[in-house]
DNA sequence: CTTATTATTGCAACTTAGTCGCAATAATAT
DNA sequence: ATATTATTGCGACTAAGTTGCAATAATAAG
């Protein structure tokens, strides 16, 4: 009894299978239009981050992204990987790169953020 | 005629010099203590951006963080170093390394964000 | 199939971060 | 001393995200 199939789960994961890049809350809200209500889109969002089946970035514009990365599904999860927004085309994508970033003795990291918004290859 | 030199200008940016680290817009409100306005602190703070004199980087919290960071005073603005944020102390510096990401063919770096967060040596 | 349990939803209210218009203030130049 | 206009303070506003609560509807149990 841990968890339910719902219309608004199976449409909002079937939009990420779909996107194949993050989407913003605001990209799924418009694609359910209307569909399902702004705050369960967010309660969906974060179910599924904590359950693992999606991470979660934050981008240069403030604002969260959700992707299911392809190459960090079954694997031990590892999100060191960057993001890419564009500007024209507004798509943001997940770069293969994963970045190991050396930090001071001593420090331990729990999240890693990384950002690069500029054109992409079909609108520069 | 181009800028004045005002009181809101001159402790905002003596802050920011002492703090030697990146410092978010409520704690330099905080650190003002009602000596300026709220609207005035975050114009005060883009205004230092376009004039070059502090970066601004987005924090993993959604919330942007401004600091004059030592090493890219002079020399021509590289701000592609990673920032860390300690969850326990909320200190959030600037990291030594210059990060470079190589994007797919043909796409075009406007802005980097890296960010980190865990804890830090003191609080680890 | 029917009923009970409770995960999930929808709605509305709320919080926080940041921006903006406009009149008032106050640096600087004349 | 005066004029010019950058800057400030105030208030209203937007956008992103969260939360409480009652209603709905998956699933389990009988």
């Amino acid at each position: 009894m841990n968890s339910r199939n719902t219309k608004a789960k199976s449409v909002i994961l079937q939009l990420l299978k779909e996107a194949k890049q993050a989407l913003s809350h605001d990209a799924l809200q418009a694609a359910l239009a209307g569909s399902a209500d702004r705050a369960t889109i967010y309660r969906v969002l974060n179910r599924f981050c904590t359950e693992g089946i999606i991470h979660r970035t934050v981008g240069d514009d403030g604002k969260q992204y959700f992707a299911l990365c392809v190459d960090c599904q079954e694997k031990h999860h590892q999100h060191n990987h960057f993001h890419f927004r564009c500007f024209t085309c507004g798509k943001v994508e997940c770069l293969p790169n994963q970045i190991e970033v050396n930090l001071p003795k001593g420090y331990r990291t729990e999240n890693f953020t990384g950002f690069i918004s500029g054109y992409c290859a079909a609108c520069a």
